[in-house]
DNA sequence: CTAATTTCTTATCTTAAGATAACGTTTTCA
DNA sequence: TGAAAACGTTATCTTAAGATAAGAAATTAG
């Protein structure tokens, strides 16, 4: 765990106000329950088994939540900088992650333990903010993976694909095609063939 | 919109009571911000292109989300009884909802317009527990559809029905077999043939 | 109570995805 | 820099799902 610097602390803050805003005197509670962490390239987050004690915010690099389904790795989603990452359900509940979460590259989080986030929601001065940006990040995420129920419900795994070259830059441009088929929820050979009949 | 009996008000209180309770002033400001939906069978609670204003709770009854995509109807979610009810993305956001949601049988809704729901957030006696409230309810559901993606993406059609078999009996007891199909992501036809198939 | 509708199964045919392996290319890293 | 690993495509074969239609059974509604 490093110090944390301004920059790393005004990024974050930045990102939080879309959330909510903390005064001074809040702010330099609030930072006091956060810490750095960094991670090699291949580096893990979190292993099954483990139970998630943190909740970060990605400074920068980028990580893939992933599964080993009868030995094969199956990749789930994807954090870049300016996201959070955590495996939610077992920082939320207490229970043993289901999923690995590792590092992709070089990558800097800020982090705030379960039992710091516990503290914060227990401390009148923070309670009523840190609830609220709770709150409205639970929500962000809700959104999120409705939508990706909702496009595994009603589209093609080749309508996914063309939805995420519209939407998806980010992992089109920096993650490899496997990881992309998994996430699309199909094998690798297929996205290769949908890539093909698309071209046509 | 009827009047609210004692009787539905602690049904919601006590599930409320999983997240957050109120003592009794909280309570009588809280309860003048709600009111009683009653939906007939096939009514709808939401229709795509409205923007959703209503977070429920569902004291008795059914209801279905769907879409309608190329004339076809295809089911994504339900609420039963002591379940949350909205087009949540629309409600949070503003948006238009993108699905219906539909009264499977006689359905009677405790409801938070997206006005009052505001009004409470910015009531600084409810603010906090409301706050929280919000924030737990986000977290269940984001666990609940994070859940979702992750079969989706992990397993086959027929594990996820297996899966549903141990652990959606309203589901699976309540509901007719195609809308079933459509929430595993599947066809009727085949939801069918799968069954033939495990019972060999 | 009967007619209409809905639901589920079955069959056929088509299409696309999964499994696997091979191969060339690129990337990694020791 | 050179060997190993990772990546993407292609081919083959298998398997399962989608589309469609028909018919039986169950449910609903007038």
């Amino acid at each position: 765990m490093d110090a944390l610097s301004n920059q790393q602390l005004n990024q974050f803050r930045e990102h939080a106000a879309a959330y909510v805003e903390f005064n001074e005197a809040e702010w330099i509670v609030c930072i006091q329950h956060l810490s750095i962490l960094k991670l090699k390239k291949k580096e893990h987050f979190i292993e099954p088994g483990q139970v998630c004690k943190t909740l970060g915010f990605v400074l920068s690099g980028s990580v893939r939540y992933y599964h080993i389904i009868d030995g094969k790795d199956i990749t789930n989603y994807f954090s870049f900088e300016n996201d959070y990452v955590s495996s939610y359900k077992s920082f939320l509940t207490g229970e043993p992650s289901i999923s690995y979460i590792q590092a992709l590259e070089p990558t800097t989080i800020l982090t705030v333990s379960k039992k710091n986030w516990d503290a914060m929601l227990n401390n009148p001065m923070l309670a009523y903010k840190i609830e609220r940006f709770g709150r409205l990040l639970a929500e962000y995420y809700l959104i999120c993976y409705e939508d990706r129920v909702t496009a595994f419900i009603t589209q093609t795994p080749e309508e996914r694909y063309l939805k995420l070259l519209e939407s998806g830059k980010d992992i089109i441009r920096r993650m490899p095609q496997h990881y992309i088929a998994n996430f699309l929820g199909i094998t690798p050979v297929s996205l290769s063939r949908i890539r093909k009949r698309i071209l046509v």
